[in-house]
This record gives structure tokens, C-alpha cells and sequence, in this order.
DNA sequence: CTTGTTTTTTTGACCATTCAAAACCCGAGC
DNA sequence: GCTCGGGTTTTGAATGGTCAAAAAAACAAG
């Protein structure tokens, strides 16, 4: 009943994420994982999430792992929601970048109130996605999950935009900035090398960028619309 | 060392105001008093005190009271900007009356980075003083105190301006912005009733406004600039 | 199966913050 | 000076979140 703490929020939002990053979203996240994840010991996450069934917010199996009940998932949808509209409220009106807003979202994510989030919501037009591409819930929140493809999988030579990021860290970002790889970039992937663990794309105005196979995961890419 | 908990910014804060509010600036705080105004039983202020005069934040004296050191009223000040930069920019950027932008940022103060108030004061033009007319210290942690006459010292008859109003309740804020008293309104004192509690004040477009002495005095006024 | 490794849980402890209530100090008035 | 009462401090306990390390369960082979 009392709102949830800082703490059960990012317990939350943490599940939440590694549901998502798993193949099977509806599998049990392992404790371990978890812990990481949340920078604890195991045995810390194993007393909060015993503590958050308790309050009916996620599914503890002991020894399997956790996954978020409807209630739960709800929650940690709006604290989502809560941090990327702060990230890109402070990219679009603050003018920050791109690499250095996620740990200042971290934060106000848990202090800003619902009337204040629904007032940067309006300002920014009701937006679909944050500066990284990831989709922003709605305030019942629930989201549009669209399934991309990464430029590891993605088809050779023909044009593509890349959508997502599916990393924070921002010393990655901001190599991603220097080589103008942000959300709406149109790409073309020129050669992929397995063995020389090598992506070869070609950027804005034709600059060519090569990457590792790792960070090549790591940027989602949609089919480019024709007629642009 | 570490950095201050969001529990020590609220007691600084508040003894940094409490020793503001009382005549003799240098004057030690009683406990009491401290106690109060955080909504918490004496005992747990004694505690915490404790914790701060050992942090060298407070000068600490049993039985008598507490008072800010050199390195607590900085850090006070800190916070201090940070609420009142917070505040200016809700109301001046996302539009948010000037009633509800207190308890928003009370959370927000404790989450938002130095970087973040710095992009913040840079946008406003480094603002002096905040939607209540409460000044905002710089950030090395200085401001400038003005002594304002209030609407119960203020002379009669002569044109003044409100320059800052001196109580955060949402209702009392609500009334003054629904008869525009909001500071840089020009006023004139018509009349003062001690008996009665009235004191009449002459505002925009020359309404008659009939407000108590209590409520009087919590309206700050300056001399009106002549050449406006 | 039994052994060894990995993961998870349990246990006991600690820190920060708080309260309730008992004990204490101190200045006002007699 | 003594006493009373209000403010203050102490004490003991609770809560939320955490860790270290011991114990237990699960798993993977041989």
C-alpha cells in the first residue's frame, strides 16, 4: 500500500529489463543475475524479492529465480516510463547529451511526481521512444514492444535506419555521437567478417564506420522507409 | 566525507532557515524547534545532531541548541539553491503553479546533480531570487540577504513593491496568485486596523485586497523603483 | 549414484533513521 | 534554596537495506 521505495523501484525496474533481454520474456530472472545486475550480494536480492512476493509485486520460485507479477510489471512500466521522459526531457530542453542523462534520470526517476511526469510528457509531444530508441510507456503503462533487427542480423546493402541502443554506458554512447550513430541515422551495412569480428557500415554522408561484433548487437536497425 | 544523505541536506536546510527566521542570526536553533519543523520527536533531532556536530557540520551545545558551522551553512546553501533553482524552473519552463512547485522540489533537490543545476541557472539567466522571491545562492554557496519591510512595518500611502512572500502553504500561495499578490506587483498600503486585523492593500488595476495581520506580515515589500 | 562446482539461501551482524517512554536538566517562581 | 514543569536527552526497540560467511540445494559429469 505505502508507495514503494527507491529501492523496490529499482529492484523492479531491473527484472523488469532482464525479462525483456531474455529470449523467453515470461522466464524466471535467476537470483544471481539479478544481484549483479543491482550491484548486491546475492543474498541481498534474495531477502528483497522475498519481501517484494510478499507484497505480490513478483513470482518467487527459491532456487529458480523472479519474475514480475501484472502488478509488478506495472510498476516497474511506470518507472520506465518515469526515466526516459526525464532522459529525453534533459536531451530535448536541457540540451544535454545523449551520454551523460541516464544517471541523472537514475535518480530524478524516483523523485519526480506523477503531475510533473505528465507535464514533460505534454511538452514533448507525447513521444514514443527516448533518445535511445527504447519506447516510452504510456501513463497506464503499457508500450509498444517492436521486435528489430540488430546490423548483426540485418540484411546486407540495403538501407536501413538504426532505432535503438541497447546500451547506457557513456563512454559507448559517446563514441556512437562522435560517428553521428543516433536514433533515425539512416545506415547501409557494407561487409559483415565473422572471423575478423568486423561490421562495415556506411553512415552519414557515406562515412564509413567499422565496428566490433559485440557493439554491432548492440544498435537495432528498422528496414528504411522508401520514401525518404 | 561520503556525500550527505538526503536526511542531512533536510536538516541543514532547516536549521539554516530556522536560524534565518530568528532575529539574531547567530543565535543557536533549540532542538525543539528543530524537531518540529522536521516532523520528527525531539529524540531523533537530538540524535541526528549529534551525527552532525560529529561531521563537523554543527555546532552542537546540550540542552541549548545548534547552530551551522562554516562547512554546514555551505552545504545548506547548496541545497537551498538547488530548491529554489528547481522551483523557478518549474514554474518558468514547464509552466507549473507557483503553489505546487514546493513540495516537487523538495525531492527534486536531493536528486539533481551539480551539472544539472548549473544547465538549470544557466537557462534561467542566473536568477537572484526564486517564484517567492527568496534569493538563490550562488554556487560557491553565497548569497545576498536583503532586509525587506513587510506589509505591517511598511509606510503608509507611499507605492511599494511585494518582493517576496515568506510561506510555502499551497492554499496561502493560491490565494495570493488569485488576487495577484505574487512578488513585482506594485502595491500601496490604504489602511491598517490592529484592532480589527485588516490590513488594506491597494493592488492591480487598483483592487482592493483585505488581508490579516498575520498574513501581512509574511509579505515583504521594497520601495517602488520611482522611474516605473 | 557420488563427487565437485556453482548458485542460492540462511544466519548473524551492522548502519541510518526513526519512535516511545523513561530519565534528566534548568530556569521560574515561591 | 526548593520545587515544578517544560524542554531535552537517554534508552531500548523497530524498520529497511545491506554485507560476510556458513550452510544448503541444484547441477554437471564421471
Amino acid at each position: 500500500m505505502p508507495l514503494p521505495s527507491s529501492t523496490v523501484e529499482n529492484y523492479l525496474k531491473t527484472i523488469y529489463k532482464a525479462q525483456a533481454a531474455q529470449p523467453d520474456r515470461g522466464r524466471l530472472v535467476p537470483m544471481g543475475h539479478l544481484a549483479q545486475a543491482l550491484n548486491v550480494v546475492p543474498g541481498t536480492a534474495t531477502t528483497m524479492v522475498k519481501a517484494l512476493a510478499e507484497s505480490g509485486l513478483v513470482h518467487y520460485e527459491p532456487y529458480a529465480g523472479v519474475r514480475l507479477t501484472p502488478a509488478g510489471e506495472k510498476l516497474a512500466a511506470l518507472v520506465l516510463r518515469r526515466h526516459r521522459l526525464i532522459e529525453l526531457f534533459l536531451v530535448k530542453v536541457l540540451g544535454m547529451s545523449w551520454a551523460e542523462v541516464h544517471d541523472e534520470a537514475e535518480r530524478l526517476e524516483h523523485a519526480a511526481s506523477d503531475k510533473l511526469i505528465d507535464r514533460i510528457d505534454n511538452m514533448l509531444g507525447r513521444p514514443a521512444t527516448d533518445p535511445h530508441g527504447d519506447p516510452i510507456p504510456d501513463s497506464s503503462g503499457s508500450m509498444v514492444v517492436r521486435d528489430y533487427q540488430t546490423l548483426l542480423t540485418c540484411p546486407l546493402g540495403t538501407p536501413v535506419v538504426l532505432t535503438r541502443v541497447t546500451d547506457q554506458d557513456a563512454a559507448f554512447l559517446r563514441f556512437l555521437e562522435g560517428n553521428s550513430l543516433k536514433p533515425g541515422q539512416k545506415l547501409r551495412i557494407e561487409a559483415r567478417d565473422d572471423a575478423a569480428d568486423q561490421v562495415v557500415v556506411r553512415g552519414k554522408r557515406d562515412a564509413k564506420i567499422t565496428i566490433g561484433m559485440r557493439a554491432a548487437a548492440k544498435l537495432q536497425v528498422a528496414p528504411a522507409e522508401p520514401g525518404s
